[in-house]
DNA sequence: CTTCTTGCCGAAACCGGTTTCGGAACTGAC
DNA sequence: GTCAGTTCCGAAACCGGTTTCGGCAAGAAG
């Protein structure tokens, strides 16, 4: 089908076959050819189609940056990272980058990273990848309730896409987990395996998913009918350290809670040592539920129960939903949740001298 | 110093100030105002600083890729992240991409990056980011003996930096930390609590940082008057369920070994799991020294004696040597070694009943 | 006062694509 | 057989830079 090309063996070192080179294989101007492959209306199906093929048989590849010269876009997402943080989404990172560059190269994309330290530096660093061109949209991981990135992008028309929700969702897309569910389920267990006095420690206030998760916390004490005691609620934790110290105070409560519910495993893992360091066996003399699926926690004995986040496919949907919006879609139509998995890990009893029907009676 | 230039403030959305722009602002022409900026030794000393300011007044920044459609370069090193390995390298790429964007930064340069699963993906990958000309070089991690990598690269003529070494350095630059000097520290320091049975467990093979890490072992086990034993050399472990097995076949040894030293902190979590399950203590009834400095095994109890390795920095300089290297730099003038550094743990003890000098006599 | 350099800049081509515009050839209607 | 309407492609401008080439003016040499 179609004539044979022939394909010119002898490249020169270094030699690209640029659409000049496909126009004159099948005897048309490169206009013609750029508008054949870019499937213009104005050219017949035969003549499209032998482009296609000659451009297919000599390698042809457009060069991303001279297209971007004309089209002003590069085809590639950006993403800065925060690493102002105690190394808080450190542990998921490669699978994130994974998932985005995934769901980035199958459009024919790519992925530019930077990183910035303070908030800043992160708004210098968006402005100077925007002015140079260097992306053409952005991902924004880590949202704020009130997030100055968010701000500073929509002013100037920039594309960008949310790896959480904000404060004011106005023009924004998003992808996100939602954090507040889990936690409302992590209430229900403990509370179907008899607690009733569940702690909670909270964290970092000034990000979006700190408030929602809480609200689920408390959103799973009235579906379990438990009363709400202020005191077991410790919101505001960004470290390990904070979360032993969290757990501390829990402890002094009285009654103290026989369960503890942490809003991240980070938390999570400073608060099994500060158990341990007061007499407590995790999983035996005392329960706690973490959130993210950190093999940190995944590591400790025994293996922390939480909540895994498939960060994958996180990063994934969040770049083809960037590609999309910066293709035009409206932003209201890119606003995706996803749900977190309960993993149990060995960090969950009943409280102790509860009655319960662990065994099968036989 | 200079003329006043008006700078108009009322910028459409999204108007760029182009060369043109500069240009008509010093009643130049744009081919001038180019030379000018790019330092060519045809422009007056004068003007040169005139075209500078007006540059920077208006605001002037040249669009990467319209520079690259003549120049061919688009100033972004890539970064090709392989993740069919075993988690290795993930608690370090957060430093670690740190460190390339900041060397890359400080030039006007910026990181793109892909991911591979196979090797096969990787090259395709490279091939598809020289072929759309998304880098202008590669930055090489975890680097094997023999590289299909450094042969592609080479073989198209594409800048390149390793992070590590190879079998066959020709015409390549490198980054590379001594694990060798690190393990044959590791003896040291053993030695001289009094161990003098002392195994280890390697990485896996095909990595060039195995083969040197297993040398220095044996340089250690020289410089300190100590037996070579081979059944205390267990090479080849990817895993840390690798490193459990190879501790329990090294704990099976007649006379077992008072101390092991681990090529990689992953190694040497599977094997401090080993060994507590064996009914030893790290740090008392027997010592391990690990390399990386993994956050992981920081967080053990006690924490793990290791080498820490400075990620940022490494991606630093090699993102410095890269652009050197795409800038014409011979790649033998590009060989750069650093050492890590001994980080006291709480796993490293004299053997069980040895006479050591513990405590100063009071 | 010529002539030969040298310094410095303008003009224009160029890089590899995209997009606009106009016109030739073919079609269908009358 | 004419004329308006399509279909489809060529020609050329354009995007924002870089680089080559040539020429004008000033200074040096004779």
């Amino acid at each position: 089908m179609g004539e044979e090309i022939h394909i010119d063996s002898q490249h020169r070192r270094g030699a690209r076959v640029t659409i000049s080179d496909v126009a004159k294989a099948v005897s048309l101007t490169k206009g013609t050819v750029s508008r054949a492959l870019n499937n213009y209306p104005d050219i017949s199906a035969s003549t499209r189609q032998r482009v296609m093929a000659a451009a297919r048989d000599l390698g042809y590849t457009p060069l991303a940056h001279a297209q971007a010269i004309r089209t002003g876009r590069v085809r590639a997402v950006g993403l800065v990272l925060h690493l102002d943080q105690h190394d808080a989404q450190k542990p998921f990172l490669a699978d994130f980058l994974k998932g985005i560059t995934q769901g980035a190269s199958t459009e024919g994309w790519t992925l530019t990273v930077a990183t910035a330290e303070t908030e800043a530096e992160a708004t210098e660093t968006y402005r100077r990848l925007v002015e140079e061109r260097k992306a053409d949209g952005f991902i924004l991981p880590r949202t704020k309730l009130e997030d100055t990135r968010v701000a500073f992008l929509r002013d100037r028309g920039v594309p960008f896409v949310l790896y959480g929700r904000t404060g004011d969702p106005e023009g924004c897309a998003w992808f996100d987990l939602l954090g507040e569910t889990a936690m409302e389920e992590a209430v229900t267990i403990l509370a179907a395996q008899g607690h009733t006095r569940i702690g909670y420690i909270g964290g970092d206030g000034a990000f979006t998913y700190a408030a929602l998760r809480l609200q689920g916390y408390r959103a799973g004490l009235a579906a379990a009918g438990l009363r709400h005691d202020p005191a077991l609620e410790i919101p505001g934790c960004a470290t390990a350290q904070a979360g032993a110290a969290a757990a501390q105070d829990l402890l002094a409560c009285d009654p103290a809670p026989t369960a503890i519910i942490c809003a991240t495993d980070l938390l999570a893992t400073g608060v099994i040592r500060a158990l341990r360091a007061a007499g407590h066996r995790p999983g035996e003399t005392i329960s706690v539920i973490g959130y993210d699926g950190a093999p940190e926690a995944a590591a400790l004995e025994p293996p922390l129960s939480t909540f895994v986040v498939d960060q994958q496919r996180a990063g994934t949907r969040l770049a083809q939903m960037l590609i999309a919006r910066i293709r035009g879609e409206a932003p209201e139509l890119l606003r995706e949740t996803a749900r977190a998995t309960y993993r149990e890990g060995g960090t969950v009893a009943p409280p102790p001298g509860h009655q319960s029907e662990r065994e099968d009676p036989s």
